[in-house]
DNA sequence: GTGAAAGCGCTAACAA
DNA sequence: TTGTTAGCGCTTTCAC
């Protein structure tokens, strides 16, 4: 490695501690030393050990940010909003990506006992619903912060959305537009977030007096290739929908695919909003009405909650659980 | 902190030194004792202090991915390609995004020393041509591999794909579709893969004796906010260009939205073709013809010629400079 | 205001 | 095969 603490304190005659206090701006040190080793600091261009800081002061200045996948309009948003409060905070961002599996999950976070990180700030894989390594993190008094996809069970802070009454609005706008049937697109059965759009959805047809059908609500999968299977059997029924609620990007402009390969017409034949944060969703043929989540934001959010925690700050009430609404925007596809 | 070596040793009755060897899986330690050992620290569910591993052996187990923007498909696409070898090799990846800001990522290189990653995977980004960071970085010894983005006066590996062909296959295309006036949207000057980019379609243009007309090469910036006026005076023009390439996604995708709100049809009045790696392109409005980059393919090839450095290999003639082949995906834009 | 020394948790000679 | 010991580079009492 290169250049040390203890070679700059030698070669300007001062013992190590003095250095490393006055790198520290110690009150304890004159003026005069300060500039004598910052000058030469700079001059050499040293930097800090991190691994020997980190080692010492039992902070690394890491978070990580758990996600099931970067290549999503959503997390790589939520991604950039977190990042932009570790940079003010002077943090780096260690990002895992589980690609929805469980496994991957728990022994991501299972790591995280390595002292490699000082928080953490996740949004849960869609896997089985088991929080033992949850659990365990929290028991290894490491801050977290969940954002988006919860788990419900786990009692830690967390940043969501509005899904419920996003699905509701949805799900009504396309009542409203006249669809009879209305199918919606669940992702796994087992995130929080996806079973309270599900609900939404259910309560805007039971208001509206529409039974839900069982045929009209596809439980589709991580994995696309086995999801398109079944939104093209659920476009092909005898009686099929009107209308679709797409529960996530992915489902979204994947019906897209199969509306387009089995000819159908969007929305002359078929109305389609989605949840999806994709900033192109106005240039789709056609355009996509969507549910769009306040990305950024929550993971400004979120971080700033876990940058409380780190801080040794008390969590209001109000912080424990913060919503931020998502926004309907209309287009084409329900037109 | 939790539980450490220390104490794993003291409760089996045996020296730190025997632990470690026996976690290393050592073959100086019995196998009996390897038993004993992993059984007791499984039971204690002991993640060793990865800090204090790290200042011993000078090596974290980190490498880091500088990218210009995460929110943009090639690079989240690509970093999941890294990912992919990472987690093989049980490697963390470590994201830094630098937003395009040239100050941003000199100071992120210069981080680098402090001994938090063991080697650098980046795309530079857009702003002046400045490298003395990056000399800097090699001068600590520090393994770096470009990717997509190099900077074509630092010798290191770098893997990038063939953008002055795919450039100007496209715009051959715009030919051979028959536009008269086809405009270039230009990122920044100082990339090299958007001096590629402009090479090849000029190169296009001149080899069917077609005139480059300056008002058609757009220099765009990074902000997308100043680059919409810059495009739309180009669609104004008195005679304005029949066909755009787009060098980069947000280009493209910017350069539809202008055609919306100018009136403007595609392919009718102007054709559109742009670099990008969307998943999605073919649902856009009308699909988008594009040079898609094999980012994942770009990625994987970057990190394993990074570990390839890490662990002290050669690196082969063949794997200084990786070149991967776009693809030209023709679609409506271009119909 | 400065310095000496202990030690964070782990690894790797070297001894035994 | 196992144990002793000396650090890795830094921070932090505690003396001076």
């Amino acid at each position: 490695m290169g250049i040390t603490i203890k070679k700059i304190a030698t070669d300007l005659g001062l013992a190590v501690s003095t250095v490393s206090k006055a790198l520290g701006d110690s009150h304890e040190i004159s003026q005069d030393t300060k500039k004598r080793v910052l000058e030469y600091v700079k001059k050499l261009d040293y930097v800090p050990n991190a691994n020997a800081s980190s080692l010492k002061k039992r902070k690394t200045g890491n978070i990580a940010v758990v996600v099931p996948e970067v290549a999503d309009s959503y997390f790589s948003t939520a991604i950039n909003g977190i990042e932009a409060v570790a940079q003010i905070k002077g943090y780096h961002v260690i990002i895992y990506i589980t690609h929805e599996d469980q496994l991957k999950e728990q022994s991501i976070l299972q790591q995280f006992k390595s002292g490699r990180v000082d928080g953490v700030l996740m949004s849960a894989s869609s896997g089985k619903k088991v929080t033992s390594h949850v659990q365990e993190l929290l028991a290894s008094k490491i801050p977290l912060v969940f954002f988006d996809r919860v788990c419900d069970d786990v009692k830690v802070p967390m940043v969501l959305t509005n899904d419920f009454d996003s699905s509701y609005r949805a799900t009504e706008l396309l009542i409203r537009k006249g669809c009879r049937g209305i199918a919606f697109l669940q992702m796994s059965e087992n995130l929080h977030i996806i079973q309270e759009r599900l609900n939404g959805y259910k309560k805007a047809l039971q208001d509206n007096r529409i039974k839900t059908k069982k045929e009209y609500i596809v439980r589709c999968t991580s994995q696309d290739t086995l999801n398109h299977p079944l939104i093209k059997k659920l476009l092909t029924l005898d009686n099929p929908p009107q209308g679709i609620v797409g529960s996530t990007e992915k489902l979204s402009t994947l019906s897209y695919t199969v509306c387009y390969e089995l000819g159908l017409r969007i929305p002359a034949d078929i109305k389609v909003v989605g949840f999806s944060s994709m900033g192109i969703a106005s240039l789709l043929n056609p355009s996509l009405t969507t549910v769009t989540q306040p990305a950024f934001e929550m993971g400004k959010a979120a971080a700033t909650i876990l940058f409380k925690l780190l801080n040794g700050k008390k969590i209001e009430v109000e912080d424990q659980k913060i919503v931020l609404a998502s926004t309907l925007y209309e287009r084409a596809s329900t037109g």
